[in-house]
DNA sequence: ATTATTATTTAGACAAACTTAAATAATTTC
DNA sequence: GAAATTATTTAAGTTTGTCTAAATAATAAT
């Protein structure tokens, strides 16, 4: 099947929002892609013509097992371009999801498999985020729950979950990254934001909505 | 400026077809770009809008100066993929042209400088061919002949002007790269095929169609 | 200098992926 | 459970990049 750049998009959005079971909707699928309700409806047609997901009109969207074999196949790609981004290029976190969006479209099994040999076939990506291998299988990652919800007092970041450079630019400045340790100083009941403290660091209180981005489990 | 992909593509394949000064032709166009002469005027009448091109009904094509920044910029990504394929990915010569035909598309000048660093700023790609650098220019390539009308006997081959993996498998089968040494044994007048002799290897008899594409210059 | 051939352009149509505006269905709210 | 609100779909139109067929211009042949 030969899949056009917007309906690589369309199955990638429609898998990570997913999540599990539910189908997606509409409106979620059209602000995911910065797009409008209707093109969502005309692409879910196409989509649904193509066996890529199944679709009836109001009730919403849902990967089928082709759909998600795609899906998975292009979140390969995704990430091991920002592998390449960052371990290669030396390109910084922030910067690598806008160019691997593009990268990803470039479809061939054998300029992917040699890549990732390349890059000594990681396992997760420069936001912490698993990839899938060559037969769309990845290792399911440790269990670890966003910082907000963590009750362990000593933690270690093992992924961000928002790719907004807003957030990732926050985090670099608080010398926050991938497999820092950290330890949780008070939680405020009033706005839900959370003190913390990382060693060598002055501590610092994060809002609720940063805290639900960090990824995090037990030390 | 933000050209689509077919523009670029229609501007690099200006840039190739120009040589010098000549206008390229509706027809010339059409053919390299395996589409139709009634789309190439379409796209010639876009592209002098945008004042990339000069175009004249009946006249033929040349790109402005604008134009030629263009093609020089996505000349270099080109090849720079070309290099990075071929030196990092081990793929051989005759499989990057498609490959790097995709990625020339990714626009942005801070991934193509950080590339063409990470590949030690290379000057020419894998079929021998001039890098431009990031303000299009190039080292100008030393004075070179196709094997067809070279003079000197002992030559070294220096570029490939066919990048069809046809050619390139067939020299591959006969161990001719850059820079192989090799020696022109005879030349028979009845069909312009040159009898030729790579060191260490049995005599071939190649044909005026392969020697027309092999670049060299004496040793 | 006509005539034939070839090259190029125009006209009209189509598919993909969008958009806005209007219509309809589903869900909340009171 | 009717009314209001929100979500989704349909209808109609746009842009980009194609195409085929027909018209016209340029060039070559006689
Ligand atoms: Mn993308
Ligand atoms: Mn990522
Ligand atoms: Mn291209
Ligand atoms: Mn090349």
């Amino acid at each position: 099947m030969n899949l056009s750049v917007a309906e690589e998009n369309y199955i990638k959005a429609i898998y990570k929002l997913q999540e599990g079971e539910q189908a997606v909707t509409t409106n979620a699928l059209a602000y995911e892609l910065e797009t409008k309700p209707a093109s969502v409806t005309d692409m879910a047609k196409k989509l649904k013509e193509k066996k890529l997901i199944s679709y009836e009109k109001y009730q919403g969207i849902t990967l089928s097992p082709e759909g998600r074999k795609t899906a998975l196949q292009v979140v390969r790609r995704h990430r091991l371009w920002e592998c390449f981004l960052v371990d290669k290029l030396s390109f910084s976190w922030e910067e690598v999801h806008e160019l691997a969006e593009e990268l990803e479209h470039v479809r061939s099994e054998k300029l992917i498999s040699r890549l990732s040999d390349f890059l000594g076939n990681p396992v997760i990506d420069p936001h912490g985020d698993p990839i899938p291998d060559a037969n769309g299988r990845m290792t399911k990652p440790r269990p670890q729950t966003s910082l907000d919800q963590a009750n362990a007092k000593r933690l270690v970041v093992t992924a961000v979950s928002d790719q907004s450079s807003a957030l990732l630019a926050f985090l670099n400045a608080k010398s926050i990254k991938l497999g820092t340790q950290l330890e949780i100083i008070a939680h405020y009941e009033f706005d839900n934001s959370i003190e913390i403290k990382v060693k060598n660091q002055p501590a610092i209180t994060i809002s609720e909505q940063v805290a639900k981005n960090i990824m995090v489990r037990p030390l």
